[in-house]
RNA sequence: GUCCCCGUCGUCUAGAGGCCUAGGACACCGCCCUUUCACGGCGGCGACACGGGUUCGAAUCCCGUCGGGGACGCCA
């Protein structure tokens, strides 16, 4: 149950996660709920991106996802219904007149509630030309006490919980009026969220009973940190699902690096997602914050990216090198592509890093070298490698083994290790000092085009 | 301020009274493999917040302290 303020921000991802696990583990549905009660805040572009968001990590939802305010309808009626039974009651005080309470309480370190002013006063003391708001009637003594599935039982005085507002002076729900509700007509049973809906809990438990609704189990999962253990900022990783997507993370990764994000199974830490489903419980969960860990993230994809197919790799880095060289890549271009995944993917831990590392296939010559490659092909290297291009030159085969087998004749003959030869060749070949074996990336980019890169660098 | 929750290596965690001289993973540091970089292998560094109890025995149970977080809206 998402609400379309914002993009669905890593936190709204795990609690989808869960959901969807738990759902998916115990074979029932996962409901999708938009909680756009919130007519200012809420934007068509934040419903797009949860959806977006939703379907690029897999989770797919049962049912058409329900927008809260359209059933507000409905949740009025509730209210109504309460105020005729006597179990909420019209409050006419101003948000000036709160403001002051609140301020007043603050200043006198009393607790900050309202105090129930209009809880028994007659309606004929209402004032004239003002739109009242319905508040619950809650009780003032005893307990409530919660059962949650994570953090175990937990009570909290009735005392502490005031009366909370269920329908605003516009007669448009509130949040925690539109939630009872639609839980309740949607036959919700778990309610998974974030640990900073607990105290919500309370009140909302509160009205079930006052509606004479049975209450869902809860589940109030800790929420996520940044690295400094403060509250997760744009800085750290409060950032939308397409973000991540946007940094080169792979859906799966993500997936596997949430799920273990305050759940464990054990010491797994590679875990797909069927595995996912068949382990999934919520006693796995964790009860303290999480901070997040853009390093563990990170070394996850890599494992992912190892194990992702080669075409579909190179279809999602193919946009991002078309904008890096400035056009499009050809069939033939992609064929390399595919070609060369495998030594690739083993060398990158982002498709940004993937895609920064598959460029110089398609870079036009003459390629520029960055520092580090250009001190290879500088004096001994330079001659070696004019050297060396004689002999490629002649070769019969232009194969990898072949053209290794070749190297390693010319520099044995010529009393050098095989890296005095190779890292000059690879400085010619890509314009780096890091790439894919050498003797491969010279098989995959062919003959013309090696030699003439070789030349490139000769000529000076 | 009031209420609630949490507290094992830097980080994510395993651990449900003896299996713990606390295990795994990421990160970091060595070494090996090697045409570079990765991958992989081997090794190292590194934690039960603190103080009291309970118990033959506590990371595990209880209390307190400290620390962190959350909530206190006519936001969700």
């Amino acid at each position: 149950a998402p609400s379309p303020t914002g993009f669905l921000h890593i936190g709204g991802a795990r609690t989808a996660l869960f959901n969807w696990l738990h759902a998916r583990h115990n074979g029932g549905k996962f409901l999708l709920r938009i909680e756009d009660t919130d007519r200012a805040r809420s934007t068509q572009a934040a419903v797009d991106a949860i959806f977006d968001g939703l379907q690029w990590l897999g989770l797919d939802w049962d049912e058409e996802p329900v927008m809260q305010f359209s059933r507000a309808a409905r949740h009025a009626e509730v209210a109504n219904q309460l105020l005729a039974e006597g179990k909420a009651y019209h409050c006419y005080c101003s948000p000036e007149e709160l403001d002051a309470m609140r301020a007043e309480q603050r200043a006198s370190g009393q607790p900050m509630r309202y105090d129930g002013r209009w809880r028994d006063r007659d309606a004929a003391d209402a004032p004239a030309g003002i739109r009242p708001v319905v508040r619950l009637k809650a009780p003032r003594e005893g307990q409530t006490v919660l059962q949650d599935r994570v953090q175990g039982e937990v009570t909290v005085a009735n005392e502490q919980l005031d009366d909370m507002v269920l329908l605003r002076a516009d007669g448009t729900p509130t949040y925690m009026l539109s939630v009872v509700v639609d839980d309740h007509d949607m036959a919700v049973t778990t309610v998974i969220r974030g640990d900073d809906h607990l105290t919500n809990t309370f009140r909302q438990i509160q009205l079930y009973r006052a509606c004479g609704w049975e209450v869902p189990e809860f589940a109030h999962i800790p929420l996520i940190h940044g690295p400094d253990g403060a509250k997760l900022s744009k800085r750290h990783g409060a950032l939308g699902a397409e973000a991540y997507r946007d940094m080169g993370f792979l859906p799966e990764a993500l997936r596997n690096y949430l799920l273990r994000l305050g759940w464990g199974h054990g010491d797994d830490e590679i875990i797909s997602t069927e595995q996912a489903i068949e382990w999934f419980t919520l006693e796995g969960a964790g009860r303290s914050p999480s901070r997040f860990d853009m390093a563990k993230l990170t070394n996850l994809n890599g494992h992912y990216m190892r194990l992702a197919d080669d075409a579909r790799l190179a279809e999602l880095i193919a946009p991002r090198i078309e904008t890096m060289i400035g056009h499009a890549l050809s069939d033939a271009d992609k064929a390399i592509l595919r070609t060369a995944m495998p030594a690739l993917k083993e060398r990158a831990k982002t498709l940004v890093e993937l895609a920064e590392s598959a460029a110089f296939f398609f870079k036009p010559r003459p390629l520029a070298l960055d520092d580090k490659a250009s001190k290879f092909v500088d004096g001994d290297g330079q001659k070696t490698l004019g050297d060396f291009a004689q002999k490629l030159a002649a070769a019969s085969i232009w194969r990898q083994d072949v053209l290794e087998d070749e190297a390693r004749h010319f520099a044995e003959a010529a009393g050098l290790k095989l890296g005095k030869l190779a890292q000059p060749l690879r400085a010619a070949l890509t314009g780096s000092t890091v790439s894919p074996p050498i003797f491969e990336v010279m098989q995959i980019l062919g003959r013309d085009e090696s030699l003439a890169r070789i030349q490139d660098v000769l000529k000076d």
